[in-house]
DNA sequence: CTGATAACTGGAATAATTCTTGATATCGGC
DNA sequence: GCCGATATCAAGAATTATTCCAGTTATCAG
């Protein structure tokens, strides 16, 4: 069974809308982008993705949209280090692995039932909003 | 029982070397404002603090002490999101937890014998070199 | 069609951090 | 204690990712 997550994606099926934000030529293109290539792309790499088909989009409108679209919990941002922000169109409950040898960010996830809030020791009445976790290391 | 976190820590209790690291007066300074006040500061809030006991410290070496700290395993490098850098003594395997109303970082563990590795659904065959986790909420 | 509003562009500005270059300090051997 | 080698430090310039700004363009409501 193939993967869906790397077939094109055609500007027909991203809607003029998501979530309460207008989806204008350069977002639809923007997210096609993600959902085609899921490989955490920073702003600069989807403008490098995207200039052939759009060459008057500037990096700014590309960090505009990516912004939007994050504010509007369309796609998530995701920061390693002080690494430029990468962006990612899973909006399940993930981490990220990297791998330090080939430099590829996987998705992970928890085990199934388990929640982050049940293995740890937190402060007492804390209300947790937002949960993100990474690892580092290498496939053997 | 009172927590020795916020006790001073006097220069001479500092050694002049720490796991291959020559501590000078310099780094010796740096390394106790962090043990004194575990609030996780940034570079500026160490050269702020200490600006008054080293009057010719720059800024430049704050952030070049820390660095040599960090690659040393001294000290911990912790990043939010985009926000500047913040440095912990703290050594033991933690998290954070950011609490939003009132702006204070939290250490957080994981409760005893559970590791982050057991509850994830990893990629076949990773090997984890560094694990972080970061949650952001409130106290009720 | 028309004015109001939202989005976009390109270049300037910003903030954290790193780099560079020239002093200072420290070390081991004499 | 002096001396060259090496490590560290200071100050300002440079870098990088990102945001801001001001002017233009697109879209929407009536
Ligand atoms: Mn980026
Ligand atoms: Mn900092
Ligand atoms: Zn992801
Ligand atoms: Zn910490």
């Amino acid at each position: 069974m193939v993967s869906k997550a790397f077939q094109p994606v055609p500007a027909s099926e991203i809607p003029d809308e998501i979530s309460g934000l207008r989806m204008t030529r350069q977002r639809q293109h923007i997210y096609r982008i993600l959902l085609q290539h899921r490989d955490h792309p920073t702003a600069n790499d989807v403008f490098m993705r995207i200039k052939d088909t759009l060459p008057n989009l500037s990096l700014a409108t590309v960090y505009t949209c990516l912004d939007a679209m994050v504010k509007h919990g369309i796609i998530r941002q995701v920061n390693f280090d002080r690494g430029p922000s990468r962006f990612c169109p899973n909006l399940a409950e993930h981490g990220h692995f990297h791998d330090v040898t080939t430099g590829i960010i996987h998705d992970v996830k928890f085990k199934s039932g388990i929640h982050l809030e049940d293995v740890l020791d937190l402060p007492p009445g804390a209300i947790i909003k937002n949960v993100e976790f990474t690892l580092r290391g290498q496939l053997s």
